[in-house]
DNA sequence: CATCCGATGTGCGATAAACGCACAAGTTTG
DNA sequence: CAAACTTGTGCGTTTATCGCACATCGGATG
């Protein structure tokens, strides 16, 4: 459903990934790109790189100023037309925005897509209990679109515990899960067992795995058959750390939206 | 700056304007394509369009079921690369969300990009006085990454009555203003009498000339030079329809708001 | 001030890739 | 059961893309 597993390799159009591979490389880390750079990063020729790129900002994805090139908002035209064709986020919206209006919390929907989660949908500025901190989501970077490991995230963990073993041993099958701070679970082991204790209560936390002075717990969001489409999640400020606080006050709010959302995914 | 006006024909690589051509043949009316559909709208042959298509998913960005094709969540990833690059979004962001909570209106940001506005950011789910329109923004459609013709909304107004005169002749020259409502304003200098306001007054009002039962206030954002980088509104359900009303309610509030962000745009 | 070094813009021929035709296989319609 | 209409695929031709090469440029360096 997903992807064609077999292809014909005569099928598949090289000058098209060669294309979308110079679009990819203006990832979050650089965003301001010459050719030269370009071309390491997409893998070719300069020359070629070049050419890609003058025909991207000529057809108004990129825009130059002569030498660097960076994205411009007609990207933005892709996730609108995922977002207005999608079923997934259109049916979370408004179900997230009544959490974040009634609770004050900062709420995320996301999928799998490879190692890493995609925020399809979020909502709410987060706790602001400090006056400093108006705008959590946006400040730890969790704006659509954005992508996380899957390991070290609440909602990832859900996720990967709601995969059939076959494919979850395949999807740990030689990982190496990165360290991103102390607290990081980088062992395949460890991580198993993490995932058993998903499968049991329903829900995952994850305390300053991904960064620190961030807390997230996370429940899977399953349609009428039963199966996983997508996993919600809530960010708690590293004020309200307590995890047994977090679980009690937390666990119901979310397992009650999955339990909403049921009928229309 | 925006794009390099003479480029080489040599330079231009026809197979990737293609395959973009077929990426945004997914545009917002029509959300599930297959071979032959995709390409009589990407003007290609049916092969030709299979054939990308079938690359696109291999690639990732389309799903499909073996006959059809749309698209999936990995498109995300050039709007989170934008979101995450761009300084525009990232500076407006805090303002909306606080705009958003204090007000309880819905707040986007856009900025023009050829005949249509482009949403670049939004805060707030819109008034809830009425209980069963608690997500207004998304119930019109206007999600992130979202397009509006430029001419039937308050922000395009705002944009437009901004550019040079030189610039907006050319804009205007022989364009046609699509009627979208009954209140519409399709006359060319109809619109060139509207611009004038806009530049007397500092704001714009537009109701139900894109949708009925909406209306909306916009103000210009412009940085420290002057120069106007976005345009900032506000929805207002039918219900709050009162022009002098509005007006009095709601422009200090947005002017206040484009003040504010002057120093970071 | 001359020189060097790296980065950049651009023609051209070779090469490899995409195109569209045509046919085969499958599916719905009368 | 056949006709009409789809859709998948191999092949030769055409055409576009590649990467080399050289020309140019700007800035550092001695």
């Amino acid at each position: 459903m997903t992807l064609a597993p077999s292809i014909n390799k005569t099928d598949l159009i090289e000058g098209m990934a060669k294309g979308m591979a110079v679009l990819e490389s203006f990832g979050t880390e650089r965003q301001r790109l010459n050719a030269t750079l370009a071309a390491q990063r997409a893998g070719l020729s300069r020359a070629a790189a070049r050419r890609h790129l003058l025909t991207l900002s000529h057809l108004g994805y990129l825009e130059t100023d002569g030498s660097y090139f960076w994205l411009s908002p007609k990207v933005l035209r892709f996730s609108g037309s995922y977002l207005a064709s999608a079923r997934l986020p259109r049916a979370l919206q408004p179900t997230l925005n009544r959490l974040a209006q009634q609770t004050r919390g900062a709420f995320s929907a996301v999928v799998l897509d490879g190692d890493e989660v995609v925020i399809v949908a979020n909502s709410g500025q987060g706790f602001d209990q400090a006056p400093a901190s108006a705008t959590r989501l946006l400040a730890y970077g969790l704006h659509l679109g954005a992508r996380l490991p899957a390991h070290a995230t609440s909602t990832g963990r859900v996720l990967l515990a709601a995969k059939p073993k076959a494919e979850l041993n395949l999807w740990l099958k030689g990982r190496l899960l990165p360290r991103l701070t102390a607290q990081t679970v980088t062992g395949v082991k460890q991580l198993r067992a993490l995932l058993d204790q998903v499968r049991a209560g329903d829900f995952c936390l994850a305390s300053e795995e991904h960064e620190l002075g961030v807390h997230a717990m996370a429940v899977a969001l399953r349609n009428m058959q039963g199966h996983t489409v997508a996993a919600l999640n809530v960010i708690l400020p590293g004020a309200c750390a307590d995890p047994l606080r977090t679980r009690t006050q937390w666990a119901p709010i979310l397992q009650q939206a999955a339990r909403e959302l049921r009928a229309v995914l």
